[in-house]
DNA sequence: GGATGTGAAGTAGTTCACAGCC
DNA sequence: GGCTGTGAACTACTTCACATCC
């Protein structure tokens, strides 16, 4: 029975637990149901020495000389990422992002729950979006535990203030704008494709393009540049 | 005339670099044409000597006393992240959020032209998006520098290795897929929301939610936890 | 005076190398 | 024998503090 000491587990780590994990529920999907932190580095993008340095961040979830249950691991994830718990999410800005996000397979995550969509725009509120009403964001506003904003980057910062106001705490924030001020504690994330374009652009440019010998950092994700063996 | 050194930037550094350009912009929208490290600092989330150490990379672009001058700093960015340079960007897989992404209007960045989109869907294939008629991505396919991927999980590591053959050696991967075993010299950029929202998950669970004095990252960016002063 | 640019110090994260356990 | 878990070394990035120059 591993002791469950959550510790304090640091952000490159956070960030790569969901990738193992997602990489277990597709080996469990195929019957697969032990692996070594060298497989599991092969396929995540990851050195195996950092794999075993995350994951036993995680109280001792391996088996020394076998490597690690695949079940246990994703149970594990699970729990210390807190998808367990419940979450209120909205999602302010229904354009074609917003939309497309909400629609999008992979949005919901477990213990994450779509408790209100929102606009400003008449011609956009009172639509039905995966099966929910688009509220208007300036009358009606439900709490709720995260926001998701894919509004245009001139009303992003009121629209934070706003949802932080009324209860958020955790904000993923799609439009090109940097918020500031918000209280501590908030958590947010941004998500900004025309930045990660332009960071592709530099690195064809620059070093890293054609025959640069590129390690590109993404997420905390290292391309190892695999040997094609397998 | 400040002497051009690109010297080797941190991928940080980088990241950053898109960011104070935005900034930079909405200044000039606004008629400003002066700015120090310190506001830029505040306006980016960003500690004043790190902006400070990110600008020095460029080159001494700032002058000691006043800070910098808004239209050398977007001009050296401009030129240090290859927006001066042309690259031919195509995008593979038009469903919703392919065609959000391409018709949004911060896609395009200086010297991004978008050059072709694809799908193997014969539904779609043939469809316009933003302008442009989708190709079929199983024949025809123009060489690109940048290729966008919007597919499902399960296509994203074939795509990447057929446009890769075709030429391309900067991949934006929107798939929640990790590529690997790509040749060495192609970079490679995640955007993947799943995580994202997994990533907040565990900042409302563990410390960094309510009452988390919480220094969070993203993107590299720190947010500071502004005393509301201004 | 005032803000940049930068050596020096500090902190965070990764990688090495191997002891420990199955 | 094999693979995990982890102290120790290393590398990367940030922050401090101040000399430098306008």
């Amino acid at each position: 029975m591993p002791s469950l000491r959550p510790k304090q587990l640091s952000e490159p780590t956070v960030s790569r637990l969901p990738v193992y994990q997602r990489i277990g529920r597709e080996l469990e999907r195929r019957g697969i149901q032990h692996i070594d932190s060298a497989d599991l580095g092969q396929l995540s993008g990851v050195a195996a020495t950092t794999v075993r340095r995350d994951l036993a961040g995680l109280g001792s979830i391996g088996t020394r000389g076998a490597g690690y249950i695949v079940s246990v691991l994703i149970d594990r994830i699970d729990e210390v990422l807190g998808q367990r718990n419940h979450y209120d999410v909205i999602v302010v800005g229904m354009g074609n992002l917003g939309r497309a996000i909400v629609n999008s397979s992979n949005f919901l995550i477990a213990g994450a729950q779509l408790s209100g969509l929102y606009d400003v725009d008449p011609l956009v509120i009172g639509t039905d979006v995966a099966g929910m009403t688009v509220q208007d964001f300036a009358t009606d506003l439900v709490p709720a535990t995260m926001a998701v904003i894919c509004t245009p980057a001139a009303a992003a910062q009121a629209v934070a203030e706003r949802v932080v106001a009324a209860g958020t705490h955790a904000i993923l924030n799609f439009a090109p704008q940097v918020l500031t001020g918000l209280p501590a504690g908030t958590a947010i994330r941004y998500v900004d494709f025309s930045i990660e374009l332009q960071i592709l652009a530099y690195h064809l440019t620059n070093g890293t393009g054609p025959l640069g010998g590129g390690l590109l950092r993404t997420l905390g994700l290292t391309t190892p540049v695999g040997p094609t063996t397998t």
